[in-house]
DNA sequence: ACCGTTTACTTTATCGGTTAAGTAAAAATA
DNA sequence: TATTTTTACTTAACCGATAAAGTAAACGGT
């Protein structure tokens, strides 16, 4: 059943025998007018249950004080985590947030830029999908000047602000610290090689394993999306060829759980069979059987630092110079990757 | 650093010396509009850039195919799956999600109200904070004629449809299956009883208890939040009282992390020293250590219906009867709750 | 050749606010 | 007292679309 004819502030105006000017400018106390005719406008909003009708306001305002948010995934201990900091920061900054999901699509992803622009939201912070490699929407947005910041998953070079966890690092130190461990057979399931964070935690790997005098084996390398499918298939994929490595290193949290399930699936043990490390990690990592060591990363923080950005860029009459934030990220010791004994 | 000028419908009408109408129309493929001209508008659109403004839209239509979703936490597994489900369904029906987040505060989740309603949404899909006691704001949402459904987290009795889990007989089953395993002091940590889930899944505790001839001790009932901060405290409330039950139920999955949390720091053992079975679950807790039994709710299932049951109210026309639908919850066996050998 | 219909537009009004530019009466200042 | 300033409003115009009503020219049938 549709809503009833909403209250205007020409209904109040008309009420009060004054015009809509003189109740819009009560009601933002505004200091044309009297307080007593402030106080009459205040009575009738209150008894008639006046709700501002925003969609004029910001049509009139050319402002909306909503941001427009597109990320892959809700359901990913990272994401949930990166957006709730964001809900938290646009709350205490009076944004609203629009959040759309791009489920991993590229279409979708467009489709939303697209939504999210007719909206005329005040900028946009975006997560890019694990397939995006056309930038030409990208190139257009910088064209009209649309405020735009892109966290953890983010294409460079484009003139906007980047923030991303110090991936490349952490990559290498995890990998290393899986040497120092005695681990030399490190298999890494990676993440397709045209989004920054697969290619640069795939060159951490690499890193690490070079300056270890260990020669990289492309058959210990698959690369593949970021999901817990991702991770089981990766493994499946490994465990058919005969070429199961001692470690792999999973290139986020939901591929290290993709290859927990087939590795149960398949009867496996880990670490008795094989090993996992993990970039990324989860609240409920603790309680896991066994808990994955690795690298964790400031999902909070990075939100929030990306909105601020965001904001400050709204709000700066000024255009910014392209920044790139990279956080830096630090190994959380589990029960996986425990010194192997000789 | 602002957009720059948005192009209107105005500014293509002047540069094909048409009147706007005749631009509006063309986008819209009215049949009043020669296909020439359509073309013309077309090729001019591509060419700058054309981003209608769907505030102006909306304003002039008066709807806004967008839906306003109020909900107390994203960072939990059943929420993070609905809303994942809620905001697939709403892209098929090609609706807009606006998301706001209570974070369990009544004064966020009724300002966050009043700013979707002065967003003029078409209707509002919520899910109460545990704190939410005060009714008026529905009362008068009810009065105001706003499509609105409850999902999960509900208040009856208000006119407003209802999509729960069977939160009373999934209790009921969870305990009674605790009892068939030889368990008898079984605590509960409980949610407030003046939530619909709080209060459903205790009387299904009590149920269970009481069919079997066990006199419920008010010791062994702790109610709280639904945090696993709640089930933390609610823990060591039991420890700290030196009156650990055998097993305790849970009535959230969060708060069985909690009372993970609380044992490991304490240095016992489940289901060696207390034992855990919950309402609710997550995709990832055939990892944990050990795994929980517990109840399983369909999440995307409750998510999905609860946005199609709003899509029909806000397009019929007619009003819809108070109808409340109650998902069947499942018990999904894991490595707690085991038979005890007497 | 006349008249009705169709085609392809245009003009006007409206959605519900806001800002800018009046204006009449009261108050302050010279 | 005359003039300026302030107070407390009102009127007009605009934000960018849409719906409804109007219109001139071309077409079609008899």
């Amino acid at each position: 059943m549709k809503s009833k004819k909403q209250i205007t502030l020409a209904d109040i105006a008309k009420k009060l025998n004054v015009s809509k000017v003189t109740v819009s400018k009560a009601l933002r106390n505004h200091s044309d007018i009297s307080s007593e005719m402030k106080k009459k406008v205040q009575d009738l909003v209150d008894e008639l249950g006046y709700t501002p009708n925003i969609i004029a306001r910001n049509l009139s305002a050319k402002k909306t004080r909503t941001i427009g948010l597109v990320i892959p995934k809700i359901n990913h201990h990272f994401f949930a985590e990166a957006i709730e900091s964001i809900y938290t920061t646009a709350q205490k900054s009076n944004y609203e947030i629009i959040m759309t999901v791009s489920q991993e699509n590229v279409d979708h992803e467009q489709k939303h830029i697209r939504s999210l622009l007719a909206m005329r939201v005040d900028g946009l912070l975006i997560s890019v999908s694990e397939n995006t490699t056309d930038t030409e929407i990208f190139k257009d947005l910088k064209k009209r000047h649309v405020p735009l910041v892109f966290f953890d998953r983010v294409i460079e070079g484009l003139g906007f602000n980047c923030i991303t966890s110090d991936d490349e690092k952490g990559s290498y130190e995890i990998v290393k610290y899986a040497i120092e461990q005695g681990y030399r057979k490190i298999g890494h399931i990676g993440g397709y090689n045209n989004t920054n964070i697969g290619k640069a935690r795939c060159e951490g790997y690499l890193r690490a394993l070079k300056e270890a005098g260990i020669e990289p084996d492309p058959a210990c390398l698959i690369c593949g999306g970021f999901s817990v499918n991702d991770g089981y298939r990766g493994f499946m994929n490994f465990y058919n060829n005969k070429n199961l490595p001692q470690m792999i290193f999973a290139v986020t949290f939901p591929v290290a759980l993709g290859i927990y399930r087939a590795v149960e699936e398949l009867g496996l043990n880990i670490p008795r069979d094989i090993d996992v490390v993990s970039f990324g990690d989860a609240s409920y990592n603790q309680f896991l059987n066994p808990s994955i060591t690795g690298v964790h990363q400031p999902a909070a923080e990075i939100g929030k630092a990306a909105l601020e950005l965001l904001i400050d860029q709204i709000e700066e009459k000024e255009p910014i110079e392209e920044k790139k934030i990279v956080m830096p990220v630090k190994i959380s010791l589990g029960q996986t990757c425990i010194k192997k004994e000789k």
